[in-house]
DNA sequence: CGAAACGATGAAAGCGATTGCATGGATTCT
DNA sequence: AGAATCCATGCAATCGCTTTCATCGTTTCG
């Protein structure tokens, strides 16, 4: 007994084969009594349409590509959640690819999966801006945390968290901060940077800026051990893993935090929660990003013509343990 | 001007498409020379073979299903990576679907999953046996870390491991050991427990039996304070992640590790070797469980009648800073 | 030299669905 | 009542590819 299809219910029910077709995508055009038998043969036999046939002539895979510059970035769990819950509202499903922060196995992997799938998302591309254009050459993309002028983009902004960030340790009485820059081929390291950099000048506060450092945790402990060799009292890590990192550090040299100093995070992953002293952070907007990513991409696969959108979602201000007063009261 | 298909094809190369089509799948039926060509005008026009309509005829998507429990947790990023790696090499792509902890979401998926994928790998599945079998009658699947007679199964073994470990503190002068239970429902979680146990059993120690707790960072620091009440001097805790928490708990009370506590996890996470002090755990071979899982599906595909395998990779174990001889010299 | 074997190729039949068009019976309008 | 609509359904083409079988020109062998 091979796979049902729809032309085994056809027969089991005396109708045609477009007849059992249109029961599951257009309902409203069967009458009640036949959509009710076909509907409970389907169910009895256990038909279920085949992906591909429908997708031959249909010419939709109703799957999206999702390719992650490193899975194991504490970043992206939540935010492939929050797209594969989206996605699946949609209907459509995810195909999951982990560019092991390799450039060239981005561009790679979107030429392989092109086909396969609707559109794709690439979440914090590694690859240049060029490399991205051409291999997304007319296939619907949504780029996450990148803008690019001819592609749709999602991007979480953190300035103005960054500058609430500022405020409170201001308010906290520091007045020496460091900056912990990131990797120097991320666009949101560049950007967060830039960010805290301005409000340093705006408010007239000393900045010493440290760094690159990589985004790990290996990267964090040293930017911690460099801000030891500063007096400055507060630093702005690149993101939560480094912060953790930094947190490391100074706790393997007895530095008290916030006691001695106080640290900043960016993103609100999981990890910022439970280290201690849970990090003072700017948390992203998970879902919003990934909803809006897939729903951008939606679009763009349904009418391919249309000009990118550029969607731009704010991070929010989170202050928990490690920052304090200074001086320690 | 339309997507390149086999027809474009062999009319600029005046064949015909099922000569087109044997380039591609069987081209020592070719001869050199028009097989030149074609690959030629194939490249050329940036022709892609069309998934969907490959897949019709042939009955294969070419794409594996890939289920964990919670992608949140650090013990799947590595595992993602590997069965990725693994199965690109044998041309398939990964679908991987997060099944937030939810057991009902698990079979749900595997039922959607179904046809679009030509098998799934469960990873350490939360849902009953019973509800396994169920889900996965007529669809190859292998499932991870969790044995079950009429399934393929691919299992972490690390009950030598832990004898080791016991013997590693034992050795350092422990004595009075703790065992931190990781979460009731959790194969793995019984497996461990139960090594653990035998272990102390026949080495004659004194076990003090913790638990059960959740298997997350918070779940950890409960253990830790659980410990704290007791006067064991060496804990086993249920994963790294837990460890974590007993670590953090410890420290936030101001008691030293290894000083005053040892403390062993098991998986060896990205996190085990980056928390301070870095962890003694157990490693989990990654890379094999993953590859081992692809070929083990791969051939369930192939033969789908075939009786199921069982494979059983062990852990070994791995001392770090964690764990220091009793009392502290 | 004729028969057998072979190698390269083409024609055509699906794979399982969707969908535009035709049909025919029932309903409604004038 | 006859014409005009409308609704439910069927027919058949189509999506792009794989694969079996037939064909036909060459080579090889007895």
């Amino acid at each position: 007994m091979s796979k049902p299809t729809i032309y085994s219910i056809a027969r089991r029910c005396g109708v045609s084969a477009a007849t059992v077709s249109r029961v599951f995508n257009r309902p409203e055009l069967v009458s009640p009594a036949v959509r009710d038998q076909v509907t409970a043969v389907a169910r009895e036999l256990g038909y279920l349409p085949n992906p591909a046939a429908r997708g031959l002539v249909t010419g939709r895979a109703e799957t999206i590509g999702l390719i992650v510059s490193d899975i194991t970035n504490p970043f992206f769990p939540l935010l492939v959640r929050s797209i594969q819950r989206t996605a699946e509202r949609m209907s459509s499903s995810v195909m999951l690819v982990d560019a092991e922060e390799s450039a060239a196995a981005e561009v790679r992997h979107v030429a392989r999966l092109r086909g396969r799938v609707d559109g794709v998302i690439v979440a914090s591309p590694r690859s240049s801006s060029a490399a991205l254009r051409e291999a997304a050459k007319g296939l619907p993309c949504v780029l996450l945390n990148r803008p690019l002028r001819d592609l749709s983009s999602v991007i979480c902004d953190n300035t103005s968290a960054l500058f609430d960030a500022g405020e409170h340790l201001h308010k906290h009485g520091h007045r020496r901060f460091a900056l912990l820059a990131g990797p120097s081929a991320s666009w949101a390291a560049a950007r967060r940077s830039h960010a805290i950099r301005r409000w340093a000048r705006g408010r007239g506060v000393e900045l010493i800026e440290l760094g690159p450092f990589r985004a790990t945790f290996k990267g964090g402990r040293q930017a911690g051990a460099a801000l030891l060799e500063t007096d400055a009292t507060a630093a702005f890590a690149f993101d939560d893993l480094t912060a953790c990192g930094v947190l490391a550090e100074l706790a393997g040299r007895g530095v008290p935090v916030p006691g001695e100093r106080s640290v900043v995070g960016c993103d609100d992953v999981l990890l910022a929660r439970t280290v201690t002293p849970s990090l003072t952070t700017v948390t992203a907007p998970m879902d919003g990003l990934g909803a809006t990513a897939v729903q951008v991409l939606t679009r763009r696969i349904e009418a391919p013509g249309g000009a990118p959108e550029h969607h731009r979602l704010p991070g929010v201000f989170v202050a928990r343990d490690s920052t304090g007063p200074w001086p320690a009261s």
